[in-house]
DNA sequence: ATAACTATGTTGCGTATGCAACACATGTGG
DNA sequence: CCACATGTGTTGCATACGCAACATAGTTAT
Protein backbone atom coordinates (compact mmCIF):
# COMPACT_ATOMS: atom_id res chain seq x y z
CA UNK A 1 0.00 0.00 0.00
CA UNK A 2 1.43 3.32 -1.35
CA UNK A 3 2.09 5.93 1.27
CA UNK A 4 0.16 8.22 -0.75
CA UNK A 5 -2.62 5.92 -0.18
CA UNK A 6 -2.34 5.85 3.70
CA UNK A 7 -2.08 9.45 3.95
CA UNK A 8 -5.64 10.00 2.08
CA UNK A 9 -6.96 6.81 4.78
CA UNK A 10 -5.67 9.19 7.42
CA UNK A 11 -6.73 12.73 5.84
CA UNK A 12 -9.45 12.77 3.51
CA UNK A 13 -12.85 13.53 4.52
CA UNK A 14 -14.16 9.90 2.49
CA UNK A 15 -12.62 8.18 5.25
CA UNK A 16 -13.74 10.33 8.47
CA UNK A 17 -14.78 8.10 11.03
CA UNK A 18 -12.81 4.98 10.01
CA UNK A 19 -9.70 3.90 11.74
CA UNK A 20 -6.72 2.65 9.64
CA UNK A 21 -6.92 -0.85 10.10
CA UNK A 22 -10.49 -0.43 8.95
CA UNK A 23 -9.43 1.00 5.75
CA UNK A 24 -7.55 -1.39 4.59
CA UNK A 25 -10.01 -3.93 5.77
CA UNK A 26 -12.89 -2.00 3.03
CA UNK A 27 -9.61 -1.70 0.81
CA UNK A 28 -10.49 -5.60 0.26
CA UNK A 29 -14.23 -5.61 1.19
CA UNK A 30 -15.76 -2.86 -1.53
CA UNK A 31 -12.84 -3.93 -3.98
CA UNK A 32 -11.45 -0.23 -4.20
CA UNK A 33 -8.73 0.38 -6.90
CA UNK A 34 -5.82 2.58 -6.83
CA UNK A 35 -4.75 4.35 -10.38
CA UNK A 36 -2.32 7.22 -11.73
CA UNK A 37 -3.26 9.22 -14.52
CA UNK A 38 -0.46 12.08 -16.55
CA UNK A 39 -1.55 15.38 -17.13
CA UNK A 40 -4.52 16.18 -19.32
CA UNK A 41 -5.74 12.10 -19.56
CA UNK A 42 -9.22 11.57 -19.69
CA UNK A 43 -10.16 9.64 -16.29
CA UNK A 44 -12.90 6.97 -17.31
CA UNK A 45 -16.25 7.61 -15.02
CA UNK A 46 -16.96 3.99 -14.83
CA UNK A 47 -14.80 0.45 -15.57
CA UNK A 48 -16.69 -2.27 -16.90
CA UNK A 49 -20.07 -0.41 -16.95
CA UNK A 50 -19.58 -0.51 -12.80
CA UNK A 51 -19.96 3.24 -11.97
CA UNK A 52 -17.19 4.03 -9.69
CA UNK A 53 -16.61 6.86 -7.16
CA UNK A 54 -13.34 8.44 -7.45
CA UNK A 55 -11.40 9.87 -4.20
CA UNK A 56 -8.36 12.47 -5.34
CA UNK A 57 -5.60 11.33 -3.18
CA UNK A 58 -3.18 13.62 -5.17
CA UNK A 59 -3.13 15.90 -8.16
CA UNK A 60 -6.48 17.74 -8.99
CA UNK A 61 -9.53 16.52 -11.41
CA UNK A 62 -11.09 19.08 -13.76
CA UNK A 63 -15.20 18.22 -13.77
CA UNK A 64 -16.06 19.34 -17.59
CA UNK A 65 -19.79 19.30 -19.36
CA UNK A 66 -19.47 18.08 -23.05
CA UNK A 67 -22.76 18.75 -24.81
CA UNK A 68 -24.55 16.44 -28.37
CA UNK A 69 -22.47 19.00 -30.03
CA UNK A 70 -19.05 18.30 -28.40
CA UNK A 71 -18.42 21.97 -26.73
CA UNK A 72 -16.90 21.82 -23.30
CA UNK A 73 -17.94 23.51 -20.29
CA UNK A 74 -15.66 23.66 -17.28
CA UNK A 75 -17.95 23.20 -14.64
CA UNK A 76 -15.50 22.79 -11.39
CA UNK A 77 -12.66 21.17 -9.97
CA UNK A 78 -11.27 19.10 -7.22
CA UNK A 79 -10.26 20.80 -4.13
CA UNK A 80 -7.22 19.08 -2.27
CA UNK A 81 -9.93 16.40 -0.26
CA UNK A 82 -11.96 16.02 -3.43
CA UNK A 83 -13.85 12.84 -5.19
CA UNK A 84 -15.59 12.97 -8.03
CA UNK A 85 -18.00 10.75 -9.80
CA UNK A 86 -20.52 10.95 -6.94
CA UNK A 87 -23.13 12.46 -9.02
CA UNK A 88 -23.53 9.32 -11.42
CA UNK A 89 -24.81 7.25 -8.88
CA UNK A 90 -28.23 8.22 -8.66
CA UNK A 91 -29.60 5.50 -11.36
CA UNK A 92 -31.56 7.57 -13.36
CA UNK A 93 -29.34 10.08 -14.42
CA UNK A 94 -28.39 10.80 -17.41
CA UNK A 95 -24.77 10.42 -17.32
CA UNK A 96 -23.84 11.54 -20.52
CA UNK A 97 -21.75 14.34 -21.27
CA UNK A 98 -19.36 14.58 -17.58
CA UNK A 99 -16.02 14.07 -18.22
CA UNK A 100 -13.24 14.41 -15.69
CA UNK A 101 -9.63 15.28 -16.56
CA UNK A 102 -6.25 15.23 -14.76
CA UNK A 103 -5.16 18.69 -14.71
CA UNK A 104 -2.13 17.48 -13.61
CA UNK A 105 -0.04 14.30 -12.31
CA UNK A 106 -3.22 13.03 -10.48
CA UNK A 107 -3.73 9.63 -8.42
CA UNK A 108 -6.92 8.27 -8.03
CA UNK A 109 -8.60 5.64 -5.51
CA UNK A 110 -11.58 3.98 -6.74
CA UNK A 111 -14.72 2.93 -4.81
CA UNK A 112 -17.66 0.81 -7.07
CA UNK A 113 -20.21 3.12 -6.00
CA UNK A 114 -23.30 0.46 -5.16
CA UNK A 115 -21.19 -1.28 -2.77
CA UNK A 116 -21.14 2.23 -0.84
CA UNK A 117 -24.94 2.70 -0.56
CA UNK A 118 -26.02 -1.06 0.04
CA UNK A 119 -25.10 -2.26 3.26
CA UNK A 120 -22.90 -5.23 2.33
CA UNK A 121 -23.90 -8.74 4.07
CA UNK A 122 -21.45 -8.41 6.91
CA UNK A 123 -22.44 -5.22 7.30
CA UNK A 124 -19.48 -3.58 8.22
CA UNK A 125 -19.35 -1.29 11.35
CA UNK A 126 -17.35 1.45 8.58
CA UNK A 127 -19.87 0.95 6.17
CA UNK A 128 -22.92 3.74 8.06
CA UNK A 129 -19.62 6.16 8.19
CA UNK A 130 -18.74 5.72 4.63
CA UNK A 131 -22.32 6.66 3.63
CA UNK A 132 -22.04 9.60 5.97
CA UNK A 133 -18.77 10.61 4.50
CA UNK A 134 -20.26 10.36 1.00
CA UNK A 135 -23.27 12.66 1.77
CA UNK A 136 -20.82 15.56 3.50
CA UNK A 137 -18.79 15.37 0.29
CA UNK A 138 -22.05 15.33 -2.36
CA UNK A 139 -23.08 18.46 0.34
CA UNK A 140 -19.30 19.83 -0.73
CA UNK A 141 -19.75 19.91 -4.46
CA UNK A 142 -23.12 20.97 -4.24
CA UNK A 143 -21.66 24.36 -2.82
CA UNK A 144 -18.46 23.97 -5.40
CA UNK A 145 -21.49 24.00 -8.11
CA UNK A 146 -23.15 26.78 -6.39
CA UNK A 147 -19.99 28.73 -5.73
CA UNK A 148 -18.95 28.59 -9.66
CA UNK A 149 -23.08 29.53 -10.35
CA UNK A 150 -22.53 32.84 -8.03
CA UNK A 151 -19.43 33.70 -9.85
CA UNK A 152 -20.25 33.46 -13.36
CA UNK A 153 -23.52 35.11 -12.98
CA UNK A 154 -22.17 38.11 -12.09
CA UNK A 155 -22.44 40.58 -14.72
CA UNK A 156 -19.04 42.28 -15.48
CA UNK A 157 -15.63 40.67 -15.85
CA UNK A 158 -14.12 42.12 -12.89
CA UNK A 159 -16.55 41.19 -10.79
CA UNK A 160 -16.39 37.79 -11.54
CA UNK A 161 -12.43 37.86 -11.09
CA UNK A 162 -13.35 39.58 -7.72
CA UNK A 163 -16.33 36.94 -6.79
CA UNK A 164 -13.31 33.62 -7.50
CA UNK A 165 -10.73 35.17 -6.12
CA UNK A 166 -11.96 36.18 -2.97
CA UNK A 167 -13.48 33.00 -2.70
CA UNK A 168 -10.25 30.64 -2.89
CA UNK A 169 -8.79 34.27 -0.28
CA UNK A 170 -11.45 32.73 1.86
CA UNK A 171 -10.30 29.12 1.57
CA UNK A 172 -7.00 29.82 1.79
CA UNK A 173 -7.64 31.75 5.09
CA UNK A 174 -5.12 34.85 3.42
CA UNK A 175 -5.72 37.80 1.22
CA UNK A 176 -2.78 35.90 -0.95
CA UNK A 177 -3.42 33.16 -3.00
CA UNK A 178 -2.14 30.90 -5.65
CA UNK A 179 -4.41 29.55 -7.41
CA UNK A 180 -4.63 25.87 -9.41
CA UNK A 181 -5.37 27.07 -13.08
CA UNK A 182 -3.52 28.63 -15.76
CA UNK A 183 -4.56 31.75 -17.18
CA UNK A 184 -6.93 29.79 -20.22
CA UNK A 185 -8.02 27.66 -17.30
CA UNK A 186 -9.20 30.37 -15.54
CA UNK A 187 -10.84 32.29 -18.23
CA UNK A 188 -12.40 28.92 -19.04
CA UNK A 189 -13.64 28.86 -15.97
CA UNK A 190 -14.95 32.40 -15.36
CA UNK A 191 -16.89 31.76 -18.90
CA UNK A 192 -14.76 34.59 -20.68
CA UNK A 193 -11.47 34.73 -23.12
CA UNK A 194 -8.17 34.53 -21.91
CA UNK A 195 -7.62 38.26 -23.36
CA UNK A 196 -10.23 39.56 -22.10
CA UNK A 197 -9.12 38.35 -18.67
CA UNK A 198 -5.33 39.63 -19.15
CA UNK A 199 -6.37 42.95 -20.10
CA UNK A 200 -9.35 43.20 -17.07
CA UNK A 201 -6.83 42.02 -14.74
CA UNK A 202 -4.06 44.53 -15.99
CA UNK A 203 -6.88 46.93 -15.41
CA UNK A 204 -7.43 45.93 -11.82
CA UNK A 205 -3.72 46.05 -11.17
CA UNK A 206 -3.36 49.72 -12.41
CA UNK A 207 -6.76 50.05 -9.86
CA UNK A 208 -4.70 49.55 -7.16
CA UNK A 209 -7.22 46.91 -6.51
CA UNK A 210 -5.02 43.38 -6.66
CA UNK A 211 -1.33 42.49 -7.00
CA UNK A 212 -0.39 39.56 -9.47
CA UNK A 213 2.38 37.30 -11.09
CA UNK A 214 1.21 34.04 -13.20
CA UNK A 215 -0.93 32.63 -10.53
CA UNK A 216 -0.52 33.96 -7.60
CA UNK A 217 -2.98 36.87 -6.71
CA UNK A 218 -2.84 39.42 -3.61
CA UNK A 219 -5.93 40.92 -3.16
CA UNK A 220 -5.04 44.69 -1.49
CA UNK A 221 -8.90 46.20 -0.84
CA UNK A 222 -11.61 44.76 0.25
CA UNK A 223 -14.17 44.96 -2.09
CA UNK A 224 -16.47 46.76 -0.41
CA UNK A 225 -17.97 48.46 -2.57
CA UNK A 226 -20.47 47.64 -5.24
CA UNK B 1 -54.24 14.25 6.54
CA UNK B 2 -54.45 16.50 3.56
CA UNK B 3 -55.30 14.55 0.14
CA UNK B 4 -51.75 16.92 -1.60
CA UNK B 5 -50.20 14.71 1.45
CA UNK B 6 -51.40 11.66 0.67
CA UNK B 7 -50.79 12.69 -2.93
CA UNK B 8 -47.53 13.20 -2.45
CA UNK B 9 -46.61 10.12 -0.43
CA UNK B 10 -47.58 8.30 -3.28
CA UNK B 11 -45.91 9.76 -5.94
CA UNK B 12 -42.98 11.53 -4.59
CA UNK B 13 -39.06 10.04 -5.41
CA UNK B 14 -38.68 10.95 -1.96
CA UNK B 15 -41.19 8.14 -0.67
CA UNK B 16 -40.06 5.77 -3.10
CA UNK B 17 -40.56 2.26 -2.25
CA UNK B 18 -42.05 3.18 1.10
CA UNK B 19 -46.05 2.13 1.42
CA UNK B 20 -48.47 5.03 2.45
CA UNK B 21 -48.58 3.09 5.95
CA UNK B 22 -45.34 3.30 6.69
CA UNK B 23 -45.39 7.16 5.33
CA UNK B 24 -47.95 7.99 7.90
CA UNK B 25 -45.82 6.27 10.50
CA UNK B 26 -42.35 7.90 9.78
CA UNK B 27 -44.39 11.57 9.43
CA UNK B 28 -45.15 10.31 13.50
CA UNK B 29 -41.63 9.06 14.39
CA UNK B 30 -39.57 11.82 12.43
CA UNK B 31 -41.61 14.79 13.46
CA UNK B 32 -42.90 16.11 10.10
CA UNK B 33 -44.50 19.49 9.68
CA UNK B 34 -47.30 20.49 6.65
CA UNK B 35 -46.98 24.14 5.85
CA UNK B 36 -47.94 26.71 3.04
CA UNK B 37 -46.50 29.49 1.93
CA UNK B 38 -47.93 32.33 -0.20
CA UNK B 39 -46.56 33.75 -3.78
CA UNK B 40 -42.83 35.65 -2.79
CA UNK B 41 -42.97 34.36 0.74
CA UNK B 42 -39.49 33.38 2.42
CA UNK B 43 -39.08 30.01 3.18
CA UNK B 44 -37.05 29.73 6.98
CA UNK B 45 -34.36 26.39 5.99
CA UNK B 46 -34.56 25.93 9.79
CA UNK B 47 -36.68 25.77 12.73
CA UNK B 48 -35.46 26.48 16.19
CA UNK B 49 -32.11 25.86 14.69
CA UNK B 50 -33.13 22.44 13.59
CA UNK B 51 -32.16 21.95 9.81
CA UNK B 52 -35.58 21.19 7.79
CA UNK B 53 -35.46 19.15 4.64
CA UNK B 54 -38.35 20.79 2.58
CA UNK B 55 -40.64 18.29 0.35
CA UNK B 56 -42.45 20.83 -2.12
CA UNK B 57 -45.50 18.87 -2.41
CA UNK B 58 -47.44 21.68 -4.55
CA UNK B 59 -46.23 24.94 -5.96
CA UNK B 60 -42.68 25.68 -6.78
CA UNK B 61 -39.68 26.95 -4.68
CA UNK B 62 -36.73 29.51 -6.09
CA UNK B 63 -33.13 28.54 -4.71
CA UNK B 64 -31.30 32.06 -4.61
CA UNK B 65 -28.12 32.90 -3.24
CA UNK B 66 -27.13 35.99 -1.39
CA UNK B 67 -23.69 37.66 -1.06
CA UNK B 68 -23.01 39.48 1.69
CA UNK B 69 -23.57 42.94 -0.14
CA UNK B 70 -27.47 41.50 -0.28
CA UNK B 71 -26.87 40.98 -4.17
CA UNK B 72 -29.13 37.97 -5.11
CA UNK B 73 -28.20 34.96 -7.60
CA UNK B 74 -31.09 32.57 -9.03
CA UNK B 75 -29.32 29.47 -8.86
CA UNK B 76 -32.09 26.84 -9.56
CA UNK B 77 -35.66 26.44 -8.91
CA UNK B 78 -37.77 23.10 -7.84
CA UNK B 79 -39.14 20.54 -10.11
CA UNK B 80 -42.78 18.91 -9.70
CA UNK B 81 -41.08 16.76 -7.49
CA UNK B 82 -38.36 19.01 -6.12
CA UNK B 83 -36.75 19.13 -2.45
CA UNK B 84 -34.95 21.88 -1.24
CA UNK B 85 -32.79 22.38 1.75
CA UNK B 86 -30.55 19.01 1.30
CA UNK B 87 -27.43 20.97 0.97
CA UNK B 88 -27.45 22.33 3.85
CA UNK B 89 -27.28 19.05 5.91
CA UNK B 90 -23.56 18.85 5.76
CA UNK B 91 -22.24 20.00 8.89
CA UNK B 92 -19.16 22.31 8.04
CA UNK B 93 -21.19 24.33 5.29
CA UNK B 94 -22.10 27.12 5.74
CA UNK B 95 -25.44 27.81 4.63
CA UNK B 96 -25.39 31.63 4.93
CA UNK B 97 -26.86 33.43 1.82
CA UNK B 98 -28.92 30.69 0.65
CA UNK B 99 -32.92 31.80 0.58
CA UNK B 100 -36.06 29.78 -0.44
CA UNK B 101 -39.12 31.29 -2.13
CA UNK B 102 -41.89 30.73 -2.37
CA UNK B 103 -42.63 31.59 -6.52
CA UNK B 104 -46.56 30.55 -5.81
CA UNK B 105 -48.62 29.32 -3.77
CA UNK B 106 -46.99 26.17 -2.34
CA UNK B 107 -47.16 23.49 -0.02
CA UNK B 108 -44.39 21.87 2.31
CA UNK B 109 -43.60 19.19 3.95
CA UNK B 110 -40.74 19.43 6.61
CA UNK B 111 -38.13 16.68 7.48
CA UNK B 112 -36.05 17.31 10.27
CA UNK B 113 -32.78 16.48 8.50
CA UNK B 114 -30.95 15.16 11.23
CA UNK B 115 -33.30 12.42 11.61
CA UNK B 116 -33.07 10.94 8.24
CA UNK B 117 -29.21 10.27 8.45
CA UNK B 118 -28.94 8.84 11.53
CA UNK B 119 -31.16 5.68 12.05
CA UNK B 120 -33.69 5.80 14.35
CA UNK B 121 -33.29 3.69 17.40
CA UNK B 122 -36.16 1.29 16.16
CA UNK B 123 -34.73 1.28 13.21
CA UNK B 124 -37.98 1.06 10.92
CA UNK B 125 -37.78 -0.30 7.93
CA UNK B 126 -38.32 2.34 5.63
CA UNK B 127 -35.50 4.49 7.11
CA UNK B 128 -32.80 2.97 4.33
CA UNK B 129 -35.07 3.70 1.84
CA UNK B 130 -35.73 7.21 3.07
CA UNK B 131 -32.08 8.15 2.78
CA UNK B 132 -31.58 6.03 -0.69
CA UNK B 133 -34.28 8.46 -2.18
CA UNK B 134 -32.55 11.40 -0.36
CA UNK B 135 -29.15 10.77 -2.51
CA UNK B 136 -31.22 10.31 -5.68
CA UNK B 137 -32.71 13.88 -4.83
CA UNK B 138 -29.60 15.16 -4.21
CA UNK B 139 -28.42 13.93 -7.01
CA UNK B 140 -31.02 15.30 -8.86
CA UNK B 141 -30.10 19.18 -7.28
CA UNK B 142 -26.80 18.25 -8.36
CA UNK B 143 -27.82 17.71 -11.98
CA UNK B 144 -30.00 20.98 -12.12
CA UNK B 145 -27.46 23.46 -10.94
CA UNK B 146 -24.71 21.60 -13.48
CA UNK B 147 -27.72 21.93 -16.23
CA UNK B 148 -27.88 25.40 -14.84
CA UNK B 149 -23.99 26.31 -15.28
CA UNK B 150 -24.04 24.48 -18.59
CA UNK B 151 -27.10 27.28 -20.07
CA UNK B 152 -25.30 30.53 -18.50
CA UNK B 153 -22.01 29.36 -19.35
CA UNK B 154 -23.17 30.22 -23.07
CA UNK B 155 -21.20 33.01 -24.95
CA UNK B 156 -24.38 34.50 -26.91
CA UNK B 157 -27.63 35.20 -25.51
CA UNK B 158 -29.78 33.50 -28.38
CA UNK B 159 -27.36 30.29 -27.20
CA UNK B 160 -28.43 30.56 -23.52
CA UNK B 161 -32.15 30.60 -24.24
CA UNK B 162 -31.79 27.79 -27.00
CA UNK B 163 -29.91 25.77 -24.11
CA UNK B 164 -32.57 26.46 -21.58
CA UNK B 165 -35.75 25.94 -24.06
CA UNK B 166 -33.86 22.70 -25.04
CA UNK B 167 -33.77 21.64 -21.39
CA UNK B 168 -37.24 22.24 -20.56
CA UNK B 169 -38.20 21.07 -24.12
CA UNK B 170 -36.36 17.40 -23.05
CA UNK B 171 -37.76 17.38 -19.36
CA UNK B 172 -41.34 17.91 -21.10
CA UNK B 173 -40.67 15.40 -24.13
CA UNK B 174 -42.28 17.82 -26.28
CA UNK B 175 -41.04 20.84 -28.44
CA UNK B 176 -43.97 22.77 -27.16
CA UNK B 177 -43.66 23.88 -23.38
CA UNK B 178 -44.79 25.83 -20.70
CA UNK B 179 -41.92 27.14 -18.42
CA UNK B 180 -42.75 28.17 -14.55
CA UNK B 181 -40.67 31.35 -15.02
CA UNK B 182 -42.06 34.89 -15.80
CA UNK B 183 -40.04 37.06 -18.40
CA UNK B 184 -37.78 39.03 -15.63
CA UNK B 185 -37.12 35.49 -13.97
CA UNK B 186 -36.50 34.11 -16.77
CA UNK B 187 -33.83 36.60 -17.45
CA UNK B 188 -32.76 36.55 -13.75
CA UNK B 189 -32.33 33.20 -14.62
CA UNK B 190 -30.36 33.19 -17.76
CA UNK B 191 -28.14 35.92 -15.91
CA UNK B 192 -29.08 38.68 -18.38
CA UNK B 193 -31.63 41.68 -18.74
CA UNK B 194 -35.36 41.48 -19.24
CA UNK B 195 -35.26 43.57 -22.21
CA UNK B 196 -32.07 41.98 -23.93
CA UNK B 197 -34.21 38.94 -23.34
CA UNK B 198 -37.30 40.40 -25.24
CA UNK B 199 -35.24 41.65 -27.86
CA UNK B 200 -33.52 38.76 -28.45
CA UNK B 201 -36.72 36.61 -28.28
CA UNK B 202 -38.22 38.65 -31.12
CA UNK B 203 -35.13 38.19 -33.28
CA UNK B 204 -35.15 34.92 -32.64
CA UNK B 205 -39.30 34.52 -33.80
CA UNK B 206 -38.20 36.79 -36.78
CA UNK B 207 -35.34 33.97 -37.53
CA UNK B 208 -37.83 31.37 -37.53
CA UNK B 209 -36.50 29.39 -34.88
CA UNK B 210 -39.06 29.61 -31.98
CA UNK B 211 -42.81 30.80 -31.79
CA UNK B 212 -44.22 32.11 -28.23
CA UNK B 213 -46.50 33.53 -26.33
CA UNK B 214 -45.93 34.74 -23.01
CA UNK B 215 -44.70 31.76 -21.39
CA UNK B 216 -45.54 29.14 -24.08
CA UNK B 217 -42.72 28.52 -26.50
CA UNK B 218 -42.41 25.81 -29.15
CA UNK B 219 -39.07 24.84 -30.95
CA UNK B 220 -39.27 24.79 -34.25
CA UNK B 221 -35.84 23.93 -35.64
CA UNK B 222 -33.96 21.67 -33.47
CA UNK B 223 -30.68 23.95 -32.97
CA UNK B 224 -28.42 21.35 -35.16
CA UNK B 225 -25.84 24.08 -36.14
CA UNK B 226 -23.66 25.84 -33.62
C1' DA C 1 22.27 27.96 -31.18
C1' DT C 2 18.05 27.26 -33.45
C1' DA C 3 13.57 25.87 -33.77
C1' DA C 4 9.28 24.72 -31.96
C1' DC C 5 6.01 25.03 -28.45
C1' DT C 6 3.50 26.89 -24.56
C1' DA C 7 1.94 30.52 -21.40
C1' DT C 8 1.02 35.15 -20.91
C1' DG C 9 0.30 39.97 -22.05
C1' DT C 10 -1.17 43.82 -25.58
C1' DT C 11 -4.02 46.15 -28.81
C1' DG C 12 -7.62 47.49 -32.38
C1' DC C 13 -12.11 46.62 -34.13
C1' DG C 14 -16.93 45.44 -34.24
C1' DT C 15 -20.88 44.11 -31.95
C1' DA C 16 -23.84 42.02 -28.53
C1' DT C 17 -26.01 43.42 -24.77
C1' DG C 18 -26.74 46.20 -20.37
C1' DC C 19 -29.38 50.05 -19.24
C1' DA C 20 -32.89 53.49 -19.16
C1' DA C 21 -36.94 55.30 -20.80
C1' DC C 22 -41.19 54.68 -22.86
C1' DA C 23 -45.48 52.29 -24.63
C1' DC C 24 -49.12 49.12 -24.12
C1' DA C 25 -52.12 45.60 -22.15
C1' DT C 26 -54.35 43.42 -18.24
C1' DG C 27 -56.08 43.22 -13.61
C1' DT C 28 -57.61 45.12 -9.12
C1' DG C 29 -59.49 48.12 -5.80
C1' DG C 30 -61.74 52.40 -4.66
C1' DC D 1 -64.94 55.46 -14.01
C1' DC D 2 -60.11 56.42 -12.54
C1' DA D 3 -55.76 55.30 -10.35
C1' DC D 4 -52.33 52.23 -9.72
C1' DA D 5 -49.64 48.10 -10.12
C1' DT D 6 -47.70 44.42 -12.80
C1' DG D 7 -46.03 42.01 -16.87
C1' DT D 8 -44.33 42.46 -21.40
C1' DG D 9 -42.42 44.43 -25.65
C1' DT D 10 -39.61 48.36 -28.14
C1' DT D 11 -35.84 51.34 -29.02
C1' DG D 12 -31.51 54.40 -28.79
C1' DC D 13 -27.14 54.81 -26.79
C1' DA D 14 -22.77 53.65 -24.83
C1' DT D 15 -19.49 50.29 -23.77
C1' DA D 16 -17.61 45.94 -22.08
C1' DC D 17 -15.94 42.27 -24.05
C1' DG D 18 -15.26 38.53 -27.77
C1' DC D 19 -12.11 37.82 -31.24
C1' DA D 20 -8.03 37.86 -33.94
C1' DA D 21 -3.48 39.05 -34.58
C1' DC D 22 0.83 39.99 -32.75
C1' DA D 23 4.71 40.40 -29.12
C1' DT D 24 7.54 38.48 -25.52
C1' DA D 25 9.48 35.19 -22.37
C1' DG D 26 10.43 30.54 -20.75
C1' DT D 27 11.16 25.54 -21.76
C1' DT D 28 12.51 21.55 -24.29
C1' DA D 29 14.49 18.95 -28.05
C1' DT D 30 17.79 18.49 -31.75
Amino acid sequence: MSDLLIHAFQTHPMFNDISLTNCQTLMNCLGCREKSYKKDQIIPASENSDRQIGIVISGCVHIIKEDIWGRCTFLTYTEDDGIFGEVLIGENLSERGIIFKAAEPTTVLFIPADRILHPCRNSCPFHHALSRNLFDLISRRNVALTEKIEITSKSSLREKILAYLSLEAQKAGSMKVTIPLSRSEMADYLCTNRSALSRELTNMKKDGILDYDLRTFRLLQVPDSK
